[in-house]
DNA sequence: CTGAAAGCGCTAACAG
DNA sequence: CTGTTAGCGCTTTCAG
C-alpha cells in the first residue's frame, strides 16, 4: 500500500507548482487555464489523490470538525432516543455541508478532564446535558471559555455568557397543553412520575403541568424512579397505590414511564382510561406499543440537532450568531389513554 | 478572546526554545532538567497553552480520531438501538484512550461520495452496514482500499481484504438456541416477520432457525415488513392470520416486533403462549414492556463496540490486526412468550 | 541538557 | 496565467 499522494506528488506529475494544483482542488475560478485545469484534475484522478485536511487546516485555522459532548451519568450515554435523535440530526446537517461530528460521552464532573475539551481540534463544540442540575452552570461556562462558539441544546439561556446559542423545545408550553387537555376529567389527584437522573426537560414539564393544575383543586404527587427499568416504574406505581388513594391521572415524564405505569394500573385491576387517565412525553416510535393509544407531546429531538447544525454553521460563515436562543413549538398528540 | 497560544508562545515566556516545551508537554522523560520542566509546565499553566493536535498530527501523521460510517437508508440512522449501543461502546472506548470518534451516517450508495472517505484525516473507519444486500461487498471493498485498518461490525469476514478485522456476534448460534427452546412446543407452523430493510443480523437468524426447523416438519413462513412502525407489524399478522392456518410460533427478527405480534394475537383471542409461542431478538431494555415476559436472544451491541474499540487501537499499536475474526457468543433469555 | 533547523501538506500573497 | 515563497504548530534529529 503507498502512501497517500501529496499534492507534490501531482504537481510533479502534470508538470505544474503545488500552488496550481491548491487552486484546482479548492476550485477556485480565476488564476487557472482551462487547459492546465483539465490536465491537473486527470492527474488527481489517475493518482487517487485526496487532499490532506490537516495541511489545510493548520493553514486555514478551519477543522471542518464540530464536537459534541454529551454528559450523562450513564456509560451507554446514547441510551435516550431523544438524544440519539438529536445526534442524528445533527449529524446529518453536519454531513451533508462537509462537516464532521466528533462524538463524545462524558461523565458529569468529567468535562474539563476530557479530551474533547483539552486537546481536539474543532470549530465549535455542542453540549447536550443531564446530570445534576448545578453542574449545568459550571459546564456551559467551562465550554463557552474555550474560545470557540458553543451550542447548547435543551437549556435556558444563560445571558452572561458571549458566542453561546442556546437550542430547545418548548417543554413547558406542550406540558401545559397537555394539562389542559387532562384537565377535562376534572381530576381531584395526580401522580407524576420523573426520572432520578436529572433531564433539563423534567423542570420545564412539571412548570407546565403546575401552571395549569391548580394545586387548590388538584393534588400533584411527584415520584421519581429509574427510567430505564420498567420494573422498577411498575414498583413505583404499585407502591404509590398501596399508600396513597387511588390517582386520577397518571403522568409519565416519558412515554417508556407512562406504558409502564398503564401496565401497573392494569395489573391492580384498573381500567385506562376509565378509571386512570395516563398521559406521557416525547411520541418516539415505540409508544405505539401503547394500548390504549398514548396521550402524549411529541418532542422533536432529531430537529434540534438539525437546526442546531443550521444555526453553528452559519455561526461559523457570518462571525456571530443570529439570535441568542432558538425555541421550538410543539404538539400534542391525542390519544385514547386520558 | 485573545488566541490560543502556541508552543512558541510558551517556549518564549520560559525562555526556553520550543523544542525542549515539545519535550515536556510530551512527557518525554529524559532530555530535561527538572527545574526546566518545572518552570515550562508553570508557563504552560498560567498561559492556559493546549497543544494544537492539527501540528502534531501533521508532524507525526497520527490523527488520534477514528471514523465511524454507519450505512443506513433512514436519515435518523440512530433509530435502531443495536446501532445506537455500538456506538455509545466504541465512542466511550476510544475517548478513554484518548481518541475521538467521527461519526458519520450515510445513505446506500453514497458512500464513495461522503467526505468521510473522501476526506476526513482518521487513523482508521469502522463500518457498520444496513442496506441492499448486494453493496456490503462494495462498501467493504471500498473502505478498505482507502490505506488505513478497517473494522467491520456484524459482517461474515471476506477473506480477500487485508488490514480489515470483522467483528460480530454469533447470531446464527443464537437463533439455532432459542429455536431449540420452541421445538420443545412441536411446532407445525412457524411464521417468522423480518424487516424490509436488509440487517446483516437477519440472514444470520433466518439460517440457525432453519438448522434446527426441520421443513418436513415445520413449515416456516417468512413475512417482510417496515419494522418502525406497530401497525405496519400488527397488519401483517393480522393478513396472515386471515390468509393461512394459525401458526403454533411468530418470530420476530427484534423485540419490537414480537411484542406488535402479542399485541395482535390478542386482538385475535388468541393467547400467549398457550396458543402461539412467540419469540424476538435482542432484549434491550424496552422488551420488558412485554406481557408475557418474552422469550429473546440478548445481543451485545455496546461490548462489539467497545471490543471494535479495542481491536482498533490494539491495531494501530501494533501495525497489524490480532485476528481476522472476533465472534461474541450469544445467551439466551427465557421467558413465558414460548 | 538544550536549541537550531528541517519539514509534515497545504494555502495565500506576491512576483514574474 | 503560473510559480515562488513563507508560514500554520508541532516533533524530531542532530549539534553544541
Amino acid at each position: 500500500m503507498s502512501p497517500r499522494p501529496t499534492i507534490h506528488a501531482v504537481a510533479a506529475r502534470a508538470g505544474v507548482s503545488t500552488a496550481t494544483v491548491s487552486k484546482v482542488v479548492n476550485r477556485i475560478p480565476s488564476g487557472v487555464s482551462a487547459a492546465t485545469r483539465a490536465r491537473v484534475e486527470a492527474v488527481i484522478k489517475e493518482l487517487g489523490y485526496r487532499p490532506n485536511r490537516l495541511g489545510r487546516s493548520l493553514r486555514t485555522l478551519r477543522n471542518y470538525r464540530i464536537g459534541l459532548a454529551i454528559v450523562d451519568p450513564s456509560p451507554r450515554f446514547l441510551a435516550d432516543p431523544f438524544t440519539t435523535n438529536l445526534v442524528a440530526g445533527l449529524a446529518n446537517h453536519l454531513n451533508s455541508r462537509g462537516f464532521g461530528l466528533l462524538l463524545h460521552g462524558i461523565q458529569p464532573g468529567q468535562l474539563e478532564a476530557s479530551f474533547l475539551v483539552r486537546e481536539s481540534e474543532v470549530d465549535a463544540l455542542c453540549l447536550s446535558l443531564s446530570g445534576a442540575e448545578q453542574q449545568q452552570q459550571t459546564a456551559t461556562r467551562l465550554l463557552s471559555n474555550l474560545g470557540h462558539p458553543v451550542v447548547i441544546f435543551q437549556q435556558r439561556p444563560d445571558p452572561s455568557l458571549t458566542d453561546v446559542c442556546f437550542i430547545r423545545q418548548d417543554d413547558r408550553e406542550g406540558a401545559r397543553m397537555l394539562a389542559c387537555e387532562m384537565m377535562k376529567r376534572q381530576p381531584k389527584r395526580a401522580l407524576m412520575i420523573i426520572p432520578d437522573v436529572y433531564w433539563p426537560a423534567v423542570g420545564e414539564r412539571v412548570g407546565g403541568i403546575r401552571a395549569v393544575l391548580d394545586p387548590e383543586e388538584v393534588k400533584l404527587d411527584l415520584v421519581e424512579c429509574d427510567e430505564t427499568r420498567s420494573e422498577a416504574i411498575v414498583a413505583a406505581v404499585e407502591a404509590y397505590l398501596d399508600r396513597e388513594e387511588k390517582p386520577d391521572l397518571i403522568i409519565g415524564q416519558n412515554d417508556q414511564i407512562a406504558i409502564a405505569a398503564i401496565h401497573a394500573l392494569r395489573g391492580r385491576g384498573l381500567r385506562v382510561p376509565e378509571d386512570v387517565g395516563v398521559a406521557g412525553f416525547n411520541a418516539f416510535p415505540f409508544m405505539d406499543f401503547a394500548d390504549p393509544s398514548l396521550a402524549t407531546v411529541r418532542s422533536r429531538a432529531y430537529e434540534i440537532g438539525q437546526i442546531g447544525g443550521e444555526i453553528i454553521l452559519d455561526r461559523l460563515e457570518t462571525g456571530q450568531f443570529r439570535e441568542r436562543e432558538h425555541v421550538l413549538p410543539l404538539q400534542l398528540v391525542a390519544g385514547r389513554s386520558i
